[in-house]
DNA sequence: TGCATTTGTAGGATTTTCCTACAAAACGAC
DNA sequence: GTCGTTTTGTAGGAAAATCCTACAAATGCA
């Protein structure tokens, strides 16, 4: 994306289940290097002499510590890092002015969705401070509400068949069109929506055509 | 997979960050349909008559109640339905007979990896109990070793070089062969190591090369 | 009424995936 | 130490996916 080398990034996440999960979505990313990761503040403080991240990405409940403490021993250490901190719920702006006090770039709750979550390593990844979300979940839904209506009559087809797993050529001949033109549809409702892979427009099909609409 | 019909899987999982990373990763299996999601468990309990889940994957600690409690009500309701709990801490075998007792088919822990969730979900889906995960931490480690150790010379390399995002063309040139042939090697090394895309290996190889072997 | 954008449609080039093949090397058994 | 079996290194073909480009008709905005 930018001119830039990749973006080094370490991750500390309690649980491999959740840290797993979080990294493979990540990793789809080809800017994005994964220079280390750990489940405990005191091993992440351990290793990022040896690795030297860019970004930190650390969630702020950790097993034996408190994440925003070992981002700031990880900043007075390093102060060129990027941290991005995972909270449980939702900032308000007091608690972000504390957060942002203490040399955090960035925070994103647990709410919030892997996209944004993306977006922001990116934002930070320069040094830059993010304040980008301060959306309630309402705000949200109704982006991804107007996302799927931004669709026009063919590509809604196109994504229906789709997150059903209907493959591409019986999409084609439910349609009557070339294999061809399901390929662009496809291309089209990946761009419009900004997803790379199926499952995210499956998951995003299951909440906003299956659940709201006929 | 089997010739039965796909498995119905409801989630409840209480942070969306989570819930989605563990979501993208599950349906990329063609063999699952997601059938509802949620947050709550009062919400589940509502939602489960609708949808009618084979399979229902829930978090033991959840916002509003226990997930425990929440899996005996749905079970109360649907004695068909099995559950998958998702525990935050390893399960000994005293706790295993408690929620066996309350009906459940099977705990893995967020400790464990995506993969193990993912082979448990199918274990379950036709009403079997699975207790398959009395490994400890240190077994699971080994078993990654062996499975790279099970990689010839040439793989090695090739894993190596794709982890490091080199494209084939260049795989192919660097090392002499045709893309054909590295196109063969990638595919070994991932039946070799249950792989199905490239953020697993880059994540594998973070942690079983780079960290250990020179 | 005219210019700009979106929609429906598809082709070409390149890559990926999936499956098959096969000779040489390595391994294991007796 | 020789004979089968597996693994390793190598690659081809078919089918599918991805990425980019194109273009006429419809729609929308000014």
């Amino acid at each position: 994306m930018n001119p830039q080398r990749r973006l080094r990034l370490f991750a500390t996440v309690s649980h491999r289940l959740f840290r797993d999960a979080l990294l493979f979505q990540i990793l789809h990313n080809e800017d994005i290097e994964l220079v280390g990761e750990s489940e405990t503040g005191v091993e992440t403080l351990q290793r990022l002499a040896a690795v030297r991240p860019g970004v930190l990405l650390i969630e702020e409940n950790l097993k034996d510590n408190d994440g925003l403490t070992i981002a700031e021993n990880a900043l007075s250490l390093h102060p060129a890092l990027s941290v991005l901190l995972i909270s449980d719920t939702p900032v308000n702006s007091s608690r972000m002015a504390i957060y942002l006090e203490s040399g955090i770039k960035a925070v994103i709750s647990k709410q919030q969705s892997i996209q944004e979550l993306i977006k922001t390593l990116f934002y930070i990844r320069s040094g830059q401070v993010y304040l980008g979300n301060w959306q309630s979940t309402r705000d949200r839904a109704d982006d991804a509400l107007t996302a799927y209506q931004a669709l026009s009559g063919r590509e809604r087809e196109v994504a229906r068949l789709m997150s059903q797993r209907v493959a591409v050529r019986d999409i084609a001949e439910e349609l009557g069109v070339s294999c061809k033109t399901v390929h662009s549809y496809k291309d089209r409702i990946f761009v419009k929506l900004g997803f790379e892979r199926l499952p995210e427009l499956i998951l995003f099909m299951q909440r906003h055509h299956q659940r709201a609409l006929p």
